[in-house]
Parts: C-alpha cells; structure tokens; sequence
DNA sequence: TCTTTTCATCGTAATATTACGATGAATATT
DNA sequence: AATATTCATCGTAATATTACGATGAAAAGA
C-alpha cells in the first residue's frame, strides 16, 4: 500500500495538498523566508544559509518547484530562484476563506 | 539518513512545517473541508464521507490532532472533531504577510 | 585551453508515510 | 447480560522522503 489515493479526491483539494506538502519541511519552510528577505534573487547563497548539504539543498529546490511554489532561471553559471507570487496568493485566499468559516461555525462542541 | 534535521531550524520554522505537513494530504484537506461545512461536530461520518478505511482516517485524524489542527472530545460512544481556530488564524498570519512580503518585492530576475 | 565555480543528478542508506485488515476498549442499545 | 456501534491501535506491506557523497555538465575566469 502506501500509495496516496490522488485520484479519489478534488483537483482542488490535490492542488492545496501539493503546495502545502511542499511547504511542509523545516529547511523549504526556511528557503522561502531567505528567497523573501534577499531583495534580489538568491542563488547559491541559500545553500551557505542552511545546515545542509549542497545536494540536499538543491533536492529541495527541485521540490519547491516541481510544487510551482519557485521559478528558477539560469543566470550564467548560476541559478536565480524566486517565490512564484500566484502560490502564495491562492494560499492566502485558501486560509483567510478557511479561517472566516471557523469563526463562523457554531462552537457548542469542542 | 533519511531524519529531518529539526534541530538545525527555528522553532517558528519547525512549527510552520509541523501545520502544513499536517495539510499536506488530500485526505486530511477533505477532513478539514468536511469539518467546515459540517454545522455540527462530525465524527464517524467523516469515514463515510472518504474514500478510505476507517483505521486509515483514524490515523489522518490522529495526525491533524497531534499537528493541533483539530481538538476532539469524547460524546458518548461517539468522538466529536473540530477545527482549531487558533492554528488556522496563524496559518492565515503567516500567509499574508508573506503574500505581502512577495508583492513588494523588486522582481527584476525570474 | 585549463581551472574553478555553480548547480543538478545519480546512487544509496536510513527513516517516515500511507493504507488496510484484525483486534480491542468503551459506550449505547436491546 | 448480550449485542451492536464507534473509534483507536497494532501489525504489516508498499511506497515516499530525507540526506549526503560522488560524479557530471555548463558557464566564468585564468
């Protein structure tokens, strides 16, 4: 077994779990607040940044980018990555919509 | 191999990482959309709601909870679930600012 | 051209996840 | 008390992830 079922949910609801999947890891979790504070593009310097090998790091961006969560291009013998914007922003939509329907749920339970 | 280095990272990394691998999975973003709609606590109607076993949609539960997602309380024979307002508000803190944080930067390269 | 730098990919070992049947504990129903 | 319902947990098999050293490709600099 241990094989995630995909095809018995929604596009949507595969979609959601790709990107957060992506983001569900110390080290990605701490790429992207590096690729957000350099104003420009990082490149190698990520890898520097982390407690991680170089082939870890760079498995890792394959990860994030595979999840359209980077873009990468090729800047001569290096490589400038940066947050692809339409991720976050249908993340942020996912969340602010999810937490506006917590609030308000009935709460008679837990 | 094969460990995530946890210790190597912040505590709010590791904690943003340890909610959305929690998400991660189609399964349990059904849960989360069952939930919500759901007026009331649901309980075993989740399993019914899934394409999956009951043990397996136990474990996903089991999961969201330990990830603090989801509070359960014990009714009767039955087991009431719901959302946990307070990892989705700082879900949805942690998307926005850095949504807003990827708008304003200078995106010269990618 | 030769060397260096930069990054991806391969191979591999350790660990984690996913899924389910079977079993068990606890409460509800008869 | 006997049975049914509800859910967690155990055991286990299949698959995925994480991490790193080693190697390779491609562009930059000497």
């Amino acid at each position: 077994m241990g094989l995630t079922k995909t095809e018995h949910f929604t596009a949507e609801q595969n979609k959601v779990a790709v990107l957060l999947k992506a983001l569900g890891h110390p080290a990605r979790v701490a790429i992207i607040g590096h690729l957000l504070k350099a104003k420009s593009c990082v490149c190698g310097d990520i890898v520097v940044e982390l407690p991680l090998a170089q082939a870890t790091v760079s498995q890792h961006l394959k990860e994030l980018k595979k999840a359209g969560i980077i873009k990468g291009t090729v800047a001569g013998s290096a490589i400038c990555y940066c947050l692809d914007e339409k991720a976050f922003d249908y993340l942020n939509r996912y969340f602010s919509a999810l937490l506006s329907g917590v609030r308000e749920q009935d709460t008679t339970c837990c």
